[in-house]
RNA sequence: GUGACUGUAGCUCAAUUGGUUAGAGCACCGGUCUGUGGCACCGGGGGUUGCGGGUUCAAUCCCCGUCAGUCACCCCA
């Protein structure tokens, strides 16, 4: 469609926006509860922020422009340069571990798909200053809740997990140059997606025989670490990271996740930087690009200039986990404005003013709660109050609030049935004239019987 | 950046081998029902058929271009 949004950016509706918070919510009160802060940087950064690790070639991907003082600069593509910087920067003051987590907005400039556009928005957790395989396990655990925390199970989504050192040492024991082994990890990320003669002829290249190659190839189906170690042996180096897989995987099962998680050596990550542990999460169908990945990078945050810190993190977008969420029917969120009272005026209520309505809006909206009602006054004084009551009903509404009588005035649950939904009077006089008590009990009784689970409010989960 | 497919109302879709004024449901707006409806009924606003050319007496339909979307490559922070 013509003048919508630019290729690959999105426009938030109020529909949009209420389903890109709940996801925000989820992923803020996660990492609350694993005790991380919030932090940001700046969404413009100095191109060179990105060239310098990347390399010229990143530049094609980057939305990235000269500013008007001439400087080079670029729209983050990604957080972790721009959070190396700010741990850098003040290494020795912060207390380790460092629990930062981030969400921000980042740019690419490249061809979109689903579930890849030119922006998104992609949660950041990251831990500094500690080397124990207690800190991985830690981290895939946020991810996980994560997941829990949006509805989904183990079998929506698989924490699929690897090891670089352990694939590191495995391919030693195999007999691979460390030279090849760059060319050996591209070629097992890629193995899903290619053909396995196009594999072997990958690793045929680099020099690997065929006795090799076929190990390789094995190392990608297994499926624990047991069998592992039957065919490799326990000794040394090899032995020694058997032990933090074994000890990490530990850690999983007592914080209470394993039956989240798959061993696969196949996931490498597509960057370099990966020093250890690494992990993805996909659904468990296949169907989609991965939910969140990450790992450990240690030797990153000197290598970006900052201080010499092990390190781990995963990004985790928007985009694709909104694809999940809504495949799963759990991204569903009320229509309208979900106030909480909404005034009805009209014929077949007590004939008032809009003053009357004016002074209950004000005096009930510093009491806290949201008040809604028709922004035209002959409307509101003329209009059956059937069709108000609908109209607040359809804004999505929570209740109605009308002059009953001259005493009275009366709150009407709308939520389902209207004869089913809690319905209460309450003295208008006191009302009207701020009276704290009586203010109070009509707020505490719509807490009551109009807010949460019980009174079938609006929730994240379908209707039944 | 390469290739394939697809573009009709806010959404989901119609429209006879190319043929009058491009329709319907949902949504939206207004009204009727003096009171229970997750109604019902009546009415209304909404479209340069993505855009621009071409062929034709006539184009939503055929052709070309362009833009956008989807998918596969590339890339994956």
């Amino acid at each position: 469609m013509a003048g919508g949004a630019l290729p690959g950016f999105r426009d938030f509706y109020p529909h949009e926006f209420a389903q890109r918070a709940h996801i925000f919510r989820a992923w803020r009160e996660v990492a609350r509860r694993y005790a991380f802060s919030e932090y940001d940087g700046p969404p413009l950064e100095p191109l060179d922020l990105y060239t310098k690790k990347s390399g010229d070639e990143i530049v094609g991907q980057l939305y990235n422009f000269k500013d008007k003082g001439d400087r080079d600069v670029a729209l983050r593509p990604e957080m972790t340069p721009t959070f190396a910087r700010m741990v850098g920067a003040r290494a020795n003051a912060l207390r380790k571990p460092v629990r930062w987590f981030s969400i921000p907005q980042l740019f690419r400039y490249e061809r979109a798909q689903r579930g890849r556009l030119r922006e998104h928005f992609q949660l950041n957790v990251d831990i500094v200053g500690e080397a124990s395989e207690l800190a991985d396990a830690e981290l895939l655990c946020v991810a996980i809740d994560i997941m829990k925390e949006l509805d989904l199970g183990p079998a929506d989504v698989r924490a699929r997990v690897s090891d670089r050192l352990l694939l590191n040492a495995l391919l030693a024991a195999i007999g691979v140059a460390s030279e090849q082994v760059p060319v050996v990890f591209s070629v097992i990320d890629k193995i899903d997606r290619v053909s396995a003669a196009a594999t072997e002829e990958k690793l045929a290249e680099t020099g690997l025989n065929p006795s090799q190659i076929a190990r390789i190839v094995g190392l990608t189906a297994r499926q624990t670490l047991d069998s592992l170690k039957r065919e490799f042996g326990t000794d040394g180096a090899l032995g020694e990271r058997f032990a933090v897989l074994d000890r990490y995987l530990a850690h999983l099962t007592a914080l209470g996740v394993d039956d989240w998680i798959d061993l696969d050596l196949r996931i490498v990550r597509g960057l370099a930087y990966y020093t250890g542990i690494v992990f993805e999460l996909f659904d468990a169908k296949g169907e989609l690009r991965a939910i969140c990945g990450g790992g450990r990078y240690d030797t990153l945050l000197e290598s970006l200039g900052g201080a010499n810190l092990p390190a781990l993190g995963f990004g985790m977008g928007d985009v694709v986990l909104g694809e999940l969420l809504k495949e799963r029917g759990l991204l569903t969120v009320p229509e309208g404005s979900g106030a909480d009272l909404f005034i009805v005026g009209g014929n077949g209520v007590l004939q008032h003013g809009i003053a009357h309505a004016l002074r209950l809006a004000s005096i009930l909206r510093d009491a806290g709660l949201s008040v809604d009602y028709s922004l035209n006054a002959e409307v509101y004084q003329t209009r059956a109050s059937r069709n108000q009551v609908d109209s607040a009903k359809k804004s999505g509404a929570r209740a109605a609030i009308y002059f009953d009588n001259e005493t009275d005035v009366v709150v009407q649950g709308l939520i389902g049935k209207l004869n089913d939904a809690p319905k209460m009077s309450f003295p208008a006089v006191p009302l009207l004239a701020n009276t704290p008590h009586a203010v109070a009990v009509l707020k505490n009784w719509y807490e009551l019987n109009l807010t949460g689970s019980a009174t079938g409010a609006p929730s994240l989960t379908p209707d039944a």
